[in-house]
DNA sequence: GAGTGTGTTGAACGCATGTTCAGTATACTA
DNA sequence: TAGTATACTGAACATGCGTTCAACACACTC
């Protein structure tokens, strides 16, 4: 029995959701206010907290709606051979919002911040592992290590586009911005940027354990709840 | 006539911005409150704006004194030839609440924020001209945009370190993740990890303009407001 | 000692916020 | 038609926030 009122083609869940996420990537969680998001979804105050029992369960709404997402456009990218998800999902445009969302949910500390990051760090390895065996890739003498910090680079890349994008003169989230970015990352990557092995040397007798830290014991939380928010009312 | 009641070593102002600068690094901007502030400081709220005007003042303030502090820091790595300051600032114990605040503040999306990743970009182009004419770095077929991507990940890994210290098993900013973290991406710099020239090829062929953006109009802000702050009282 | 300026405080103000609640409207069941 | 559950609203409440302000304490000048 949902939505007996709304007639539009989403769920009004839905469209307060969308609206939350939109407000949360632009402004930030904390400066994001209720009334702003009601507004935008054009709705009352209330209802947002009809829906969602608390700001704070709007917003861990939004982090399962788009963590999801998010995994589901890697997966595709994954397959596709390459392993920056930037590059994998500006191509669509109604991800943007969902980027701007992610970058906000990095910086601020959300509990679904560290559960992408774990997560990340766990796929990335098993394909960095696939690609040194397909001889795409080149073996790392810390392959643990390297994925945490190539994660890192990824999202941290995410955080700060904007100021990517300013620095390339072009509006954040921007295609042409984020194919310039993978363009330089891709030499980067590709051919190191130091000349000698100097400091490769250096860092390297430095003996650190190279161990994962014991296991995570974060719950899998499973995308039940809201994932038909986008039925179609009768 | 500063300070004629404090007789501590430093002066109250000090006190309190550095006590916002460990407030602001720990919960952010929004969620550290002016009492709070206060409170750790050991004076009252009322004072506080006395001194800064407004909570935004403060910020503006610990802004300046931080992006000094680094600037500072930063000098220094690049004379001892290490282009990661993260490392080389992570010896430095005390300088753990300004990278803890620096990292906040970047992810805010301060203004000085923006300030901060523009001078780095320009500093960073200068030093890496440097290092490719002394044979230390290899050249780039886009070094301003190369500049960008390796500034965008030194401070994106500083955003998102608690993260990486998460992953490795250690608190955040503590020295020995600081320092596997450096192997790992000294590693991935000297070396790269793409296998073969396929994904380079692929992305070069993508015809972007190389350019910066028009100058950038960022007034350069003095610091002499508040350098005095650590004077001794009488 | 009077006057002045600065550091400092306690208490209050005004405002925006998240949240609650009583109540209305609509759709489905019987 | 009556009953019930759900979607939804307007208005209010309680709280915490940044900020203001009148007053006090101390140091300095004359």
């Amino acid at each position: 029995m949902r939505s007996t009122h709304s007639t539009e083609d989403r769920t009004t869940r839905a469209r307060i959701r969308d609206a939350a996420i939109a407000r949360f990537g632009e402004s930030g969680f904390d400066k994001a206010t209720v009334r702003e998001i009601a507004a935008a979804a054009g709705v009352s105050p209330a209802l947002v907290l009809h829906h969602f029992g608390s700001k704070e369960g709007l917003r861990a709404a939004c982090d399962e709606f788009v963590v999801a997402r998010f995994k589901q456009g890697k997966e595709e990218a994954v397959r596709s051979g390459s392993t920056d998800p930037l590059a994998a999902l500006a191509g669509y445009a109604d991800a943007v919002p969902h980027l701007r969302y992610l970058s906000r949910a990095l910086g601020d500390g959300t509990p679904a911040a560290a559960r992408l990051f774990d997560d990340m760090v766990r796929e990335s390895e098993e394909v960095m592992a696939l690609g040194v065996e397909a001889g795409m890739l080149k073996p790392s003498r810390h392959p643990y290590d390297q994925a945490v910090v190539l994660v890192a680079w990824q999202l941290g890349g995410l955080v700060l586009f904007e100021h990517v994008a300013r620095r390339f003169g072009g509006e954040a989230f921007a295609t042409e911005v984020a194919a310039r970015y993978t363009r330089a990352a891709v030499e980067v990557l590709t051919e190191g940027t130091f000349a000698d092995t100097r400091f490769e040397d250096a860092w390297e007798s430095v003996d650190f354990v190279d161990e994962r830290p014991p296991p995570e014991g974060r719950e899998q939380v499973d995308v039940t709840d809201g994932s038909d928010d986008d039925a179609v009312a009768g």
